[in-house]
DNA sequence: TATTTACCCTATAGTTTTAGTAGGGAATAC
DNA sequence: GTATTCCCTACTAAAACTATAGGGTAAATA
Protein backbone atom coordinates (compact mmCIF):
# COMPACT_ATOMS: atom_id res chain seq x y z
CA UNK A 1 0.00 0.00 0.00
CA UNK A 2 1.03 3.38 -0.87
CA UNK A 3 1.37 5.87 2.14
CA UNK A 4 -0.14 9.03 2.62
CA UNK A 5 3.03 10.74 1.85
CA UNK A 6 3.36 9.06 -1.40
CA UNK A 7 -0.51 9.68 -2.26
CA UNK A 8 -0.48 13.69 -1.18
CA UNK A 9 2.59 14.22 -3.12
CA UNK A 10 1.03 12.48 -6.12
CA UNK A 11 -1.82 14.84 -5.78
CA UNK A 12 0.05 17.59 -4.85
CA UNK A 13 1.97 17.65 -7.94
CA UNK A 14 -1.02 17.08 -10.63
CA UNK A 15 -2.89 19.87 -8.61
CA UNK A 16 0.19 22.25 -10.05
CA UNK A 17 0.75 20.75 -13.12
CA UNK A 18 -3.09 21.47 -13.83
CA UNK A 19 -2.57 25.16 -13.35
CA UNK A 20 -2.88 27.85 -15.90
CA UNK A 21 -0.41 29.58 -14.59
CA UNK A 22 3.75 30.12 -13.98
CA UNK A 23 3.16 31.64 -10.63
CA UNK A 24 4.47 29.93 -7.67
CA UNK A 25 1.16 27.61 -5.80
CA UNK A 26 0.98 27.98 -2.55
CA UNK A 27 1.24 24.72 0.39
CA UNK A 28 -1.89 26.30 1.86
CA UNK A 29 -3.67 26.48 -1.96
CA UNK A 30 -2.60 23.02 -2.80
CA UNK A 31 -4.06 21.78 1.23
CA UNK A 32 -7.46 23.68 0.87
CA UNK A 33 -7.91 22.16 -2.90
CA UNK A 34 -6.61 18.79 -2.11
CA UNK A 35 -7.85 18.41 1.84
CA UNK A 36 -4.23 17.50 2.89
CA UNK A 37 -2.89 18.85 6.07
CA UNK A 38 -0.84 22.12 5.56
CA UNK A 39 1.85 21.06 7.76
CA UNK A 40 2.65 17.59 6.13
CA UNK A 41 2.28 18.84 2.84
CA UNK A 42 4.93 21.12 3.77
CA UNK A 43 7.17 18.64 4.68
CA UNK A 44 6.05 16.32 1.69
CA UNK A 45 6.94 19.53 -0.88
CA UNK A 46 10.10 19.76 0.75
CA UNK A 47 11.11 16.94 0.08
CA UNK A 48 10.20 16.99 -3.75
CA UNK A 49 11.74 20.50 -3.97
CA UNK A 50 15.27 18.65 -2.27
CA UNK A 51 14.69 15.79 -4.88
CA UNK A 52 15.17 18.25 -7.40
CA UNK A 53 11.38 18.05 -9.03
CA UNK A 54 10.42 21.47 -7.66
CA UNK A 55 11.83 25.16 -6.83
CA UNK A 56 11.01 27.59 -3.91
CA UNK A 57 10.21 30.88 -2.96
CA UNK A 58 9.42 32.53 0.19
CA UNK A 59 7.99 35.91 0.84
CA UNK A 60 4.75 36.93 -0.62
CA UNK A 61 3.70 35.80 -4.22
CA UNK A 62 6.07 32.83 -3.15
CA UNK A 63 5.21 29.25 -3.31
CA UNK A 64 6.37 26.12 -5.23
CA UNK A 65 6.97 25.79 -8.99
CA UNK A 66 8.53 23.32 -11.56
CA UNK A 67 12.15 23.08 -12.24
CA UNK A 68 11.72 20.70 -14.66
CA UNK A 69 8.16 20.24 -16.51
CA UNK A 70 5.91 17.72 -15.65
CA UNK A 71 6.76 15.74 -19.09
CA UNK A 72 9.85 15.00 -17.94
CA UNK A 73 8.91 14.49 -14.37
CA UNK A 74 8.93 10.31 -14.18
CA UNK A 75 6.35 8.05 -11.92
CA UNK A 76 9.18 5.73 -11.06
CA UNK A 77 11.21 8.73 -9.69
CA UNK A 78 8.72 10.62 -7.74
CA UNK A 79 7.60 7.40 -5.75
CA UNK A 80 11.11 5.68 -5.44
CA UNK A 81 11.87 9.61 -3.62
CA UNK A 82 8.65 9.26 -1.35
CA UNK A 83 7.80 5.94 -1.17
CA UNK A 84 10.93 3.88 -1.52
CA UNK A 85 11.28 0.55 -3.03
CA UNK A 86 8.99 -0.35 -5.98
CA UNK A 87 9.56 -3.31 -5.49
CA UNK A 88 7.52 -5.63 -3.04
CA UNK A 89 11.05 -7.51 -1.54
CA UNK A 90 14.02 -5.78 -1.01
CA UNK A 91 15.53 -8.23 -2.14
CA UNK A 92 13.76 -7.99 -5.60
CA UNK A 93 14.55 -4.11 -5.68
CA UNK A 94 16.92 -2.53 -8.16
CA UNK A 95 17.68 0.99 -6.01
CA UNK A 96 17.26 -0.19 -2.58
CA UNK A 97 18.43 -3.67 -2.64
CA UNK A 98 18.80 -5.39 0.13
CA UNK A 99 19.85 -9.20 0.99
CA UNK A 100 17.03 -11.63 2.76
CA UNK A 101 18.41 -12.76 6.20
CA UNK A 102 16.35 -15.92 5.81
CA UNK A 103 17.37 -16.77 2.27
CA UNK A 104 20.38 -19.07 1.68
CA UNK A 105 20.10 -18.19 -2.09
CA UNK A 106 18.26 -16.05 -4.01
CA UNK A 107 18.48 -17.22 -7.32
CA UNK A 108 17.09 -19.93 -5.97
CA UNK A 109 13.91 -19.08 -4.12
CA UNK A 110 11.00 -19.07 -6.16
CA UNK A 111 9.47 -16.11 -3.79
CA UNK A 112 12.13 -14.07 -5.21
CA UNK A 113 11.70 -14.56 -8.71
CA UNK A 114 8.09 -13.74 -8.39
CA UNK A 115 8.57 -10.34 -7.12
CA UNK A 116 11.03 -9.73 -9.54
CA UNK A 117 8.41 -10.29 -12.38
CA UNK A 118 6.11 -7.94 -10.24
CA UNK A 119 8.40 -5.54 -9.89
CA UNK A 120 9.29 -5.68 -13.62
CA UNK A 121 5.50 -5.13 -14.67
CA UNK A 122 5.02 -2.50 -12.36
CA UNK A 123 8.30 -0.51 -13.46
CA UNK A 124 7.49 -1.35 -17.20
CA UNK A 125 3.51 0.93 -16.37
CA UNK A 126 5.46 3.35 -14.32
CA UNK A 127 7.60 4.54 -16.81
CA UNK A 128 5.03 4.36 -19.06
CA UNK A 129 4.06 7.65 -17.17
CA UNK A 130 5.22 10.81 -16.71
CA UNK A 131 3.10 13.62 -14.79
CA UNK A 132 1.84 14.88 -17.67
CA UNK A 133 0.44 11.97 -18.87
CA UNK A 134 -1.65 11.31 -15.75
CA UNK A 135 -3.44 14.26 -16.18
CA UNK B 1 6.36 -3.75 0.39
CA UNK B 2 5.14 -7.63 1.33
CA UNK B 3 5.00 -8.18 5.19
CA UNK B 4 6.66 -11.16 6.72
CA UNK B 5 3.78 -13.06 6.83
CA UNK B 6 3.35 -12.80 3.21
CA UNK B 7 6.51 -13.72 1.99
CA UNK B 8 6.80 -16.83 4.89
CA UNK B 9 3.50 -18.09 3.49
CA UNK B 10 4.59 -18.11 0.22
CA UNK B 11 8.02 -19.53 0.70
CA UNK B 12 5.78 -22.02 3.07
CA UNK B 13 3.97 -23.13 0.23
CA UNK B 14 6.49 -23.77 -1.74
CA UNK B 15 8.38 -25.40 0.42
CA UNK B 16 6.12 -28.10 0.54
CA UNK B 17 5.17 -27.98 -2.95
CA UNK B 18 8.47 -29.26 -3.48
CA UNK B 19 8.31 -32.21 -1.48
CA UNK B 20 8.08 -35.50 -3.53
CA UNK B 21 6.07 -37.44 -0.90
CA UNK B 22 2.31 -36.98 -0.36
CA UNK B 23 2.86 -37.33 3.61
CA UNK B 24 1.83 -34.49 5.47
CA UNK B 25 4.60 -31.76 6.25
CA UNK B 26 4.60 -30.54 9.74
CA UNK B 27 5.41 -26.79 10.73
CA UNK B 28 8.50 -27.26 12.67
CA UNK B 29 10.29 -29.24 9.30
CA UNK B 30 9.23 -25.98 7.20
CA UNK B 31 10.17 -23.61 10.26
CA UNK B 32 13.91 -25.13 10.39
CA UNK B 33 14.11 -25.38 6.54
CA UNK B 34 13.04 -21.50 5.95
CA UNK B 35 14.51 -19.93 8.95
CA UNK B 36 11.00 -19.10 10.34
CA UNK B 37 9.77 -18.36 14.01
CA UNK B 38 8.18 -21.35 14.26
CA UNK B 39 4.70 -20.02 16.34
CA UNK B 40 4.78 -17.32 14.10
CA UNK B 41 4.52 -19.74 10.57
CA UNK B 42 1.52 -21.75 12.54
CA UNK B 43 -0.53 -18.82 12.78
CA UNK B 44 0.37 -18.38 9.07
CA UNK B 45 -0.71 -22.03 8.07
CA UNK B 46 -3.65 -22.03 9.93
CA UNK B 47 -4.87 -19.06 8.29
CA UNK B 48 -3.72 -20.67 4.85
CA UNK B 49 -5.89 -23.67 5.93
CA UNK B 50 -8.94 -21.42 6.54
CA UNK B 51 -8.88 -20.00 3.21
CA UNK B 52 -9.41 -23.30 1.74
CA UNK B 53 -5.60 -24.41 0.58
CA UNK B 54 -4.50 -26.48 2.88
CA UNK B 55 -5.33 -29.42 4.95
CA UNK B 56 -4.43 -30.46 8.51
CA UNK B 57 -4.01 -33.84 10.24
CA UNK B 58 -3.20 -33.67 14.11
CA UNK B 59 -0.88 -36.63 16.02
CA UNK B 60 2.18 -38.33 15.49
CA UNK B 61 2.48 -38.25 11.77
CA UNK B 62 0.53 -35.29 11.15
CA UNK B 63 0.98 -31.68 9.45
CA UNK B 64 0.10 -29.91 6.63
CA UNK B 65 -0.95 -31.44 3.52
CA UNK B 66 -2.39 -29.85 0.09
CA UNK B 67 -6.31 -29.85 -0.48
CA UNK B 68 -5.61 -28.21 -4.16
CA UNK B 69 -3.08 -28.93 -6.19
CA UNK B 70 -0.40 -26.68 -6.75
CA UNK B 71 -1.02 -26.15 -10.13
CA UNK B 72 -4.76 -24.97 -9.39
CA UNK B 73 -3.29 -22.58 -6.41
CA UNK B 74 -3.32 -18.77 -7.97
CA UNK B 75 -0.67 -16.42 -6.55
CA UNK B 76 -3.32 -13.46 -6.51
CA UNK B 77 -5.49 -16.15 -3.79
CA UNK B 78 -2.78 -16.29 -1.83
CA UNK B 79 -1.58 -12.76 -1.67
CA UNK B 80 -5.14 -11.58 -1.11
CA UNK B 81 -5.69 -13.85 1.56
CA UNK B 82 -2.22 -13.15 3.88
CA UNK B 83 -1.70 -9.53 2.80
CA UNK B 84 -4.91 -8.42 1.49
CA UNK B 85 -5.70 -6.15 -1.06
CA UNK B 86 -3.48 -6.09 -4.29
CA UNK B 87 -3.55 -2.29 -5.18
CA UNK B 88 -1.46 0.20 -3.67
CA UNK B 89 -4.58 2.00 -2.77
CA UNK B 90 -8.11 1.07 -1.33
CA UNK B 91 -9.95 3.18 -4.12
CA UNK B 92 -8.07 1.10 -6.62
CA UNK B 93 -8.63 -2.15 -4.88
CA UNK B 94 -11.16 -4.49 -6.66
CA UNK B 95 -11.44 -6.66 -3.47
CA UNK B 96 -11.02 -4.41 -0.81
CA UNK B 97 -12.30 -1.34 -2.14
CA UNK B 98 -12.65 1.56 0.15
CA UNK B 99 -13.37 5.69 -1.30
CA UNK B 100 -10.93 8.09 -0.20
CA UNK B 101 -12.19 10.84 2.12
CA UNK B 102 -9.87 13.25 0.90
CA UNK B 103 -11.39 13.19 -3.11
CA UNK B 104 -14.56 14.44 -4.16
CA UNK B 105 -14.59 12.89 -7.37
CA UNK B 106 -12.37 9.24 -8.13
CA UNK B 107 -13.22 9.65 -11.54
CA UNK B 108 -11.02 12.73 -11.99
CA UNK B 109 -8.25 11.91 -9.76
CA UNK B 110 -4.79 11.52 -11.43
CA UNK B 111 -3.21 9.25 -8.94
CA UNK B 112 -6.43 7.00 -8.66
CA UNK B 113 -5.81 6.42 -12.47
CA UNK B 114 -1.92 5.39 -12.33
CA UNK B 115 -2.50 3.47 -9.40
CA UNK B 116 -5.24 1.28 -11.59
CA UNK B 117 -2.99 1.11 -14.21
CA UNK B 118 -0.43 -0.46 -11.87
CA UNK B 119 -3.30 -2.88 -9.92
CA UNK B 120 -3.76 -4.27 -13.66
CA UNK B 121 -0.76 -4.98 -14.41
CA UNK B 122 0.28 -6.91 -11.14
CA UNK B 123 -2.66 -8.39 -11.78
CA UNK B 124 -2.07 -10.03 -14.97
CA UNK B 125 1.46 -10.82 -14.00
CA UNK B 126 0.00 -12.62 -11.07
CA UNK B 127 -2.78 -14.54 -12.73
CA UNK B 128 -0.03 -15.83 -14.60
CA UNK B 129 1.76 -17.27 -12.02
CA UNK B 130 0.48 -20.36 -10.02
CA UNK B 131 2.41 -22.07 -6.95
CA UNK B 132 3.35 -24.89 -9.95
CA UNK B 133 4.51 -22.51 -12.51
CA UNK B 134 6.88 -20.13 -9.41
CA UNK B 135 8.87 -23.32 -8.35
C1' DT C 1 -5.53 -45.79 29.25
C1' DA C 2 -1.34 -43.14 29.35
C1' DT C 3 1.91 -40.80 26.68
C1' DT C 4 3.63 -38.40 23.04
C1' DT C 5 3.06 -35.77 19.03
C1' DA C 6 1.40 -31.97 16.58
C1' DC C 7 -2.09 -28.80 15.30
C1' DC C 8 -5.44 -25.06 17.35
C1' DC C 9 -6.55 -20.76 19.73
C1' DT C 10 -6.23 -16.49 22.57
C1' DA C 11 -3.84 -12.97 24.61
C1' DT C 12 -0.14 -9.93 24.91
C1' DA C 13 4.14 -7.29 24.22
C1' DG C 14 8.11 -5.08 21.96
C1' DT C 15 9.38 -2.58 17.97
C1' DT C 16 8.79 0.10 13.93
C1' DT C 17 6.24 2.96 10.85
C1' DT C 18 2.84 6.27 9.89
C1' DA C 19 0.66 10.51 10.06
C1' DG C 20 0.65 13.98 11.72
C1' DT C 21 1.41 18.45 15.47
C1' DA C 22 4.06 22.17 17.75
C1' DG C 23 6.95 25.80 17.59
C1' DG C 24 9.79 28.67 15.87
C1' DG C 25 13.50 30.48 12.18
C1' DA C 26 14.77 32.66 7.73
C1' DA C 27 13.97 34.92 3.47
C1' DT C 28 11.22 37.98 0.61
C1' DA C 29 7.74 41.63 -0.81
C1' DC C 30 5.62 45.67 0.31
C1' DG D 1 9.41 46.83 9.82
C1' DT D 2 5.59 43.98 9.11
C1' DA D 3 3.17 40.43 6.89
C1' DT D 4 3.75 36.50 4.24
C1' DT D 5 5.54 32.13 3.06
C1' DC D 6 8.78 28.58 2.99
C1' DC D 7 12.30 25.96 6.10
C1' DC D 8 13.72 22.98 9.91
C1' DT D 9 13.74 20.23 14.22
C1' DA D 10 11.60 17.78 17.59
C1' DC D 11 7.96 15.37 19.40
C1' DT D 12 3.77 12.27 19.82
C1' DA D 13 -0.42 9.37 19.34
C1' DA D 14 -2.01 5.59 16.98
C1' DA D 15 -1.60 1.76 14.16
C1' DA D 16 0.68 -2.17 12.15
C1' DC D 17 4.01 -5.61 12.29
C1' DT D 18 6.42 -9.49 14.25
C1' DA D 19 6.49 -12.12 16.90
C1' DT D 20 6.13 -14.84 22.01
C1' DA D 21 3.60 -17.20 25.86
C1' DG D 22 0.77 -20.54 27.41
C1' DG D 23 -2.13 -23.68 27.19
C1' DG D 24 -6.14 -26.66 24.71
C1' DT D 25 -7.56 -30.46 21.53
C1' DA D 26 -7.22 -34.39 18.51
C1' DA D 27 -4.77 -38.40 16.89
C1' DA D 28 -1.43 -42.18 17.02
C1' DT D 29 1.01 -45.57 19.52
C1' DA D 30 2.20 -48.69 23.18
Amino acid sequence: MLSKKTKYGLKALSFMAKQTSNLPVQVATISESENISHKFLESILLTLKKAGFLGSKKGKGGGYYFIKPPVEILMTDVIRQLEGPIAMLPCASLNYYEKCEDCPDEAACSVHKLMVQIRDSTLKTLKNNTLADIL
